[in-house]
DNA sequence: CGCTATGTAAACCATCGTTTACTTACGTCA
DNA sequence: TGACGTAAGTAAACGATGGTTTACATAGCG
């Protein structure tokens, strides 16, 4: 699963690349806490001490990191009269780079990591959604956009329930799919 | 406010009642990783190494506090026919005894702590709730009911946006206690 | 009067992000 | 081409944090 990035020798823009790509494994995984700056360094293959260097310590990689991983289109690149089953599918079938959003989950708990996925959950997810569902209640749409997505996640990574393990019950996953769906069509 | 638990010369019992206490203040304002044994302490006004001692250290004190706060009853003992509208009451109105299910939040970036976490909601929260809905598709309801309540405290306490600042935006409030009676009627 | 439970103070020890000092490869310029 | 200087990287130590343990003091009961 994890593939070592290997850096070569003596190139910054390389090294820096393969920290930046190993922390978003690593933070994905791990989440902030428990990810330490000497497990993503022994990923990438490089000293603990270019964290600091390159990017001015652990909270500003993952700063980086989050922001990298992070594309606005995730959601509002969708066709808005089938938007209830794509999200899903995108969110519940494994999506890459659907990654980033469990990711802040683990910010949470640090104070400063917390403010950090704040301002990056609202400049780059929250915003563009407003804009993107448009009109009246446009807030109060993206709000409910947060709510159904936030909780979702925190079930399925919280709440590993036997009888709902491995995929999303097909019953839980049609209600999502209506509840998405009423948010853009109301 | 917080008040200082004045613990009796020589009184275990109520030394660690002290402490329990304590942690829970403790634990709800600041999560599990930011609340130190030392915090705990100095608020109950004894000595860190009781915890150790009386609990067997702080992740079974955030176990006791944690098993301590949860009362099941504190979602079934509604009436279903205006469930939606008391649920979203006690959830948004600052119910005291709502401080622990936003605290588990905390306990979700430690990976033990996480465990606990997620038997404890399990056994007191989830399985009440589906016996308490009943009938088929009980364990669907107890799902929704989790997945939008936890929706909402993430989205509370994690993007405190300008605009709902404060209270509970009344469209989102509306929305939040239809969504809460559909679950009970449908 | 003395033993045991209660509590305290201080040290312990592991973790972890970061900093410092040193080494080495690579591009440049004489 | 060859020496030199700078940038890239490493190793090791630093320093703070924080849960826990140990050694010691003392109050209260039999």
């Amino acid at each position: 699963m994890e593939t070592t990035i290997e850096a070569p020798a003596r190139d910054a823009d390389r090294t820096r690349a393969a920290i930046l790509h190993a922390a978003q494994q690593i933070f994905a995984a791990k989440g902030f806490a428990e990810a330490g700056v000497r497990d993503i360094t022994a990923l990438a293959g490089v000293n603990p001490s270019l964290v600091s260097r390159y990017f001015g310590g652990k909270l500003k990689l993952f700063e980086a990191a989050l922001d990298a991983a992070l594309d606005p289109r995730l959601m509002t690149d969708l066709p808005k009269d089938r938007f209830g089953k794509l999200i899903v599918a995108r969110f519940a079938d494994e999506d890459d780079r659907i990654s980033p959003l469990p990711m802040m989950f683990s910010a949470a708990a640090d104070s400063e990591a917390r403010a950090i996925a704040q301002r990056l959950l609202r400049d780059r997810v929250f915003e563009p959604l407003k804009h993107w569902f448009g009109g009246e209640g446009a807030d109060v749409k993206a709000a409910r956009f947060m709510m159904v997505s936030l909780g979702f996640f925190a079930y399925r990574d919280q709440l590993p329930l036997a009888e709902f393990a491995g995929r999303v019950e097909p019953r839980l996953r049609q209600w999502l799919e209506r509840e998405f769906q009423a948010i853009v069509d109301e």
